[in-house]
DNA sequence: CCTAATGTGTCATCGAGTGTCACAATCTAC
DNA sequence: GTAGATTGTGACACTCGATGACACATTAGG
């Protein structure tokens, strides 16, 4: 087995489909929809059946979501890395607003932050995702060394910042012009907690 | 046609039959699981055709979640009915710690809560028409007389108040003996923003 | 090259949700 | 009351996402 590194044929020819999906996937889903495209419709437009489908992809959902859903882990080693005495509150602006940063990177990034901002199916899914994602980083505001922080406070803290980040990213969405960015620094600014949770 | 006052037969076996079918689906739920009983099984056990249940409620999700989302209406007329002078952050605070009280009232409602938050497809539901009540909570803030708070921070605020009770709900469903109403609380003292959004 | 592991298509099935149609119950008007 | 429009209901067929089973092909590795 080689998983990662001297990834092997097959390896290799499953990336390459599961990116081949994922591209003709979201070309169907900005031309017709997301409800409005059906499994087959991609499995017949990428030359496979349903069934292969499901075998890349669990979820139809999975489609838009499975490397957004990575993003997570980075999130979680940059609170890590963040110095021990900051303040939480500035670690979760300071790599949620890397985050926001990389989004706006590539064009695809940002159709797909669209697409889901605009499918309530989607939404939805990003929301569960992203209650897993911050109980790990709640977690890894705890767990640095030498820090003290009541884990229910850290939730609290991390429930806002993703409040923070969900709203800009909500706003930015209505607005083609906006400067996402910019939404996000000055929504943690407005949200900064009065409680000082550190000295 | 008589919505309202003077139900009429229709309306009212209407009430009663969804009632009925409330009652059997939460006891199905709680004895089997939420996603192990199927609409059939429901159907089946309340005496009525798969066809009729959805005639009743629209999908599964909403003979759990039907009522909770009528509560949102008192949560925007709540927020609208607080003096103008009191600090929107504080408005939250009040109007969500009795909500808080409100679902504790009832041991149904209670039980309700708890499946919710041990049920994802309902989790997900949840954040689908909190999203919807949200907007309308940010809309009651700027909208009363003499008010004049900025649209973005009164999202921002309220989605930081749904995170609270959110982090709160759920840190009290992991614990049988914990205390809701506290949990609120000490979740708004927290999360309170040094920001002065009102003088 | 031979074999065990893995990928794929086909078929069947489940469960949520919807359209249709015929039939029965209710409401309204006379 | 009864006639007729309205509305509720069951039954049937169907769509679509998702899963299990099986046969067949391809690849990995000794």
């Amino acid at each position: 087995m080689s998983t990662g590194r001297n990834p092997g044929l097959r390896e290799r020819t499953r990336r390459a489909v599961r990116a081949e999906l994922s591209r003709t996937a979201m070309d169907l889903f900005t031309r017709h929809g997301y409800e409005a495209t059906t499994v087959d419709d991609i499995a017949a437009a990428a030359g496979i059946s349903k069934r292969s489908f499901f075998r890349y992809f669990p979820q139809k959902e999975d489609v838009v979501l499975a490397d957004v859903e990575l993003l997570g882990d980075e999130v979680v080693r940059g609170v890590a890395a963040r110095p021990v005495d900051e303040a939480p509150w500035d670690s979760l602006a300071a790599v949620l607003g890397e985050w926001a940063e990389g989004i706006l990177s590539t064009t695809a990034a940002t159709r797909r932050l669209r697409l889901v901002e605009g499918t309530p199916a989607l939404r939805a899914r990003l929301h569960t995702t992203r209650d897993e994602l911050r109980r790990r980083v709640a977690t890894a505001l705890c767990d640095r060394d030498g820090v003290t922080l009541d884990r229910f406070e850290a939730e609290l803290l991390t429930a806002a910042a993703a409040a923070a980040l969900d709203t800009a990213s909500h706003r930015w969405s209505l607005d083609p012009d906006a400067d996402l960015r910019g939404l996000v620094t000055r929504a943690f600014e407005v949200l900064r907690p009065a409680a000082a949770t550190l000295e």
